[in-house]
RNA sequence: GGGUCGGUGGGUGAGUGGUUAAUACCACCAGACUGUAAAUCUGGCGCCUUUACGGCUACGUAGGUUCGAAUCCUACCCGGCCCA
């Protein structure tokens, strides 16, 4: 079950905002003062995100976590999926301008979106609304949005911020839809504040900018004072995002990324990332995420492998995330347990008895891209089957290499997939 | 619309008629060392047969010139800048 208890640190009550600060989520606020007194009382909150996968990712996950953190203590969800800005497309930290996303793929993927919220607030049994700026977005009046809104933007200051000042100086250019992104985004900040009595946005710190003009929005025409808070990034020590795989992003949808693998990405984090992102991601009170943080040597595996069952746990739920755990506990520990979940392919009793070459099977399990890889490899010697190294790429292998039905291969130090022999 | 500059492999970015499948860096993969970590060192990094100084495909798109083009020409598409 996920762990509801109070945010508190011994007998003396911390506020929720020092506790959120305390869990490295507060990268900037645009008023401390106030936002500390606002919420002193429930207050709505929202966070939005744009459609333009079929599923969130790694990325959306920190300010996942501290909605839920705002949630658990009272406060309002309110879940944005923008299926209107999504037809824009934002600019932000992007090079070069977005290809503009078709209505029927923003729709669909807007669909996909609210459901995999809507999961993910189940997990932390929090009441969420969600809402869709399509809804609004797509009924404004032209003139009536540039005289009642658009008068309030300053085109100096938007150029003047990071994003679109690189695009300038890098040369790339900047079309007139990508400008209009920040006015969409404050616009919504204004209708749920209007709609929802929605006080506060949180974003990534990436929307810092967008979730700051909503704020002065609000104060210039309703006069009343609303507030923004970004989390920091999820990068590595050297600076790099994370949630980078070899094969794309990582997925939130166990259809895109199955439980195995998001349990390996987050097993495999570097040390120095643990307490950060235990803190984070994980609903773990901070003196224990201390406390795993600060195992020594390769002792911190344990803190890796339970910041792994959290995160997997909080995302594809607890089942998911136990499966996960024991596949990998018995691929890389060798103990007896089930291997259920790791990466399988099944092969039928006519293939096993005609033979599998080892670059063909290397190939259909997507342990290599191509045969040339697939070659590579064994060249290199990173091929691996039932723990002994493959050093020809002629090898075939027949139902004498199964054992209880089943052929190991590995790729390199960590990269398991079982054949099975199916009907 | 006119002028001008540019579009290179996942990213940045060299290369201006021939040993250029294309320098370098990053990312990525494998090996060594480890702890399924980091750092470091080594090798690799288009595809297909293979291991051959082989074949095929590739430098915005489509044609053309040439014994030979990412490199020259033409048209088109996309973008920057200047002018309108």
């Amino acid at each position: 079950m996920i762990d509801a208890r109070p945010f508190s640190i011994g007998p003396v009550e911390t506020s929720l905002y020092q506790t959120l600060a305390d869990r490295g989520f507060i990268h900037s606020v645009s008023s401390a003062a106030g936002l500390r007194a606002a919420l002193e009382r429930p207050c709505v909150f929202y966070v939005g995100f744009d459609p333009t996968a079929p599923s969130l990712h790694t990325g959306h996950l920190i300010p996942l976590a501290l909605a839920a953190h705002l949630a658990q203590a009272g406060h309002h969800p309110v879940l944005l999926a923008g299926g209107g800005t999504g037809l824009i497309g934002d600019p932000t930290d992007r090079a070069e301008t977005r290809n503009l996303l078709s209505a029927e793929l923003v729709a669909a993927n807007t669909r996909a979106v609210r459901q995999q919220v809507d999961r993910f607030f189940e997990n932390e049994q929090a009441d969420v609304a969600i809402v869709d700026n399509a809804e609004w977005l797509t009924e404004l009046r032209y003139l009536e949005f540039l005289r009642d809104i658009g008068r309030y933007f300053s085109v100096n200051e938007i150029l003047a911020t990071e994003t679109y000042r690189a695009r300038l100086e890098s040369g790339q250019g900047l079309n007139f839809v990508e400008i209009n992104y920040r006015l969409l985004q404050a616009y919504d900040f204004l209708h749920l504040f209007r709609e929802h009595g929605c006080l506060l946005q949180i974003g990534g710190s990436d929307q810092w900018a967008n979730i700051l003009a909503g704020v002065d929005l609000i104060r210039r025409i309703e006069g009343e004072e609303a507030f923004g808070l970004v989390t920091p990034l999820l990068t590595t020590s050297t600076g790099q995002k994370m949630g980078k795989t070899a094969s794309g992003a990582l997925w939130l949808d166990p259809g895109l990324t199955s439980s195995y693998d998001f349990f390996q990405y987050w097993i495999n984090i570097e040390d120095a990332s643990v307490e950060r992102t235990l803190a984070l991601l994980t609903p773990l009170p901070m003196d224990e995420v201390r406390g795993l943080a600060a195992l020594p040597g390769a002792k911190i595996r344990t803190a890796k492998e339970r910041l792994a069952y959290e995160v997997t746990a909080r995302v594809h739920g607890r089942e998911a995330a136990a499966a996960a755990r024991d596949s990998a506990r018995a691929l890389f520990r060798r103990d007896s347990g089930s291997t259920a979940a790791a990466p399988q392919t099944q092969v039928t009793e006519d293939q096993v008895a005609a033979g599998l070459g080892i670059v063909d099977l290397l190939l259909t399990t997507g342990l290599a891209v191509s045969r040339s890889a697939a070659r590579r490899l064994i060249k290199q010697g990173g091929a691996y089957a039932n723990d002994q190294r493959v050093d020809s790429p002629e090898t075939v292998f027949h139902a004498d290499a199964f054992r209880d039905g089943e052929l190991l291969l590995r790729s390199g130090k960590k990269r398991y997939h079982r054949i099975l022999i199916g009907s």
